[in-house]
DNA sequence: TCCATTAATCGTAATATAACAATAAAGAAA
DNA sequence: TTTCTTTATTGTTATATTACGATTAATGGA
């Protein structure tokens, strides 16, 4: 995209932003959904199930991993991906915090 | 960005995954976190806070307009935005179900 | 060792995003 | 009406994202 100006927001404000970036693509919601289905997930079982390209399933998890929220263990020849639970709860209590933020209101308009 | 293949998604994966992408920026973040604060709030008091050009600040204003999260009634000449509490709290319950799927467990690695 | 399997990486094309200057549009005030 | 103020829109540039084929790397088994 054009380049994003984080210098001038907080860095929790930017943050907040690139974990909810994260999340932001049907493809990784899925594969998040499966990861907490199964527990743990190989990644050739993903190809399978979501239907992209290999090389496109391994890009997402790379985004997904470049946050923290999931984790890769090598298994022979194959990686299994699972859930980081800590940074899931970290995620969840920011979202929370976030959204707490604002009280049920009256529309203004 | 490339040509994200929605159709190979459930429908809410990719609504989830929209409204996403609309709170993943810390501009839009910024802005929320401003309407929260203040209510409601002029469009041009967002200029001067956010500190990026008026036509930035309405290309976002768009971006959470067309989810619906915001909403816009002008005022004179200027216009007042505010949050549709409504979508708010369907946003919020639709993220609250995401995170309950997945329960507290030990990392598998 | 050699081959098969699996996943990561590289290269690339198409498309979307972020930012801004410039301009248009619409109402208020003179 | 003319001018000022405020916001939306248009056009453009630079950069990021999505997707995939092809290749590389790493491990297991024959």
């Amino acid at each position: 995209m054009g380049i994003t100006k984080s210098e001038i927001f907080t860095t929790k404000q930017n943050k907040l932003a690139t974990m909810l970036k994260a999340l932001a693509h049907p493809a990784r919601i899925a594969i998040i959904q499966q990861l907490v289905k199964s527990e743990a997930c190989i990644c050739g079982s993903l190809v399978t199930e979501l239907g992209l390209a290999q090389a496109t399933i391994s890009q997402h998890l790379n985004e997904l991993k470049r946050i923290g929220l999931i984790k890769g263990c090598v298994e022979g020849t194959s990686v299994s991906y699972c859930i980081d639970d800590k940074v899931w709860q970290k995620v969840k209590k920011e979202l929370e915090a976030f959204f707490i933020a604002y009280p049920v209101k009256d529309a203004c308009c």
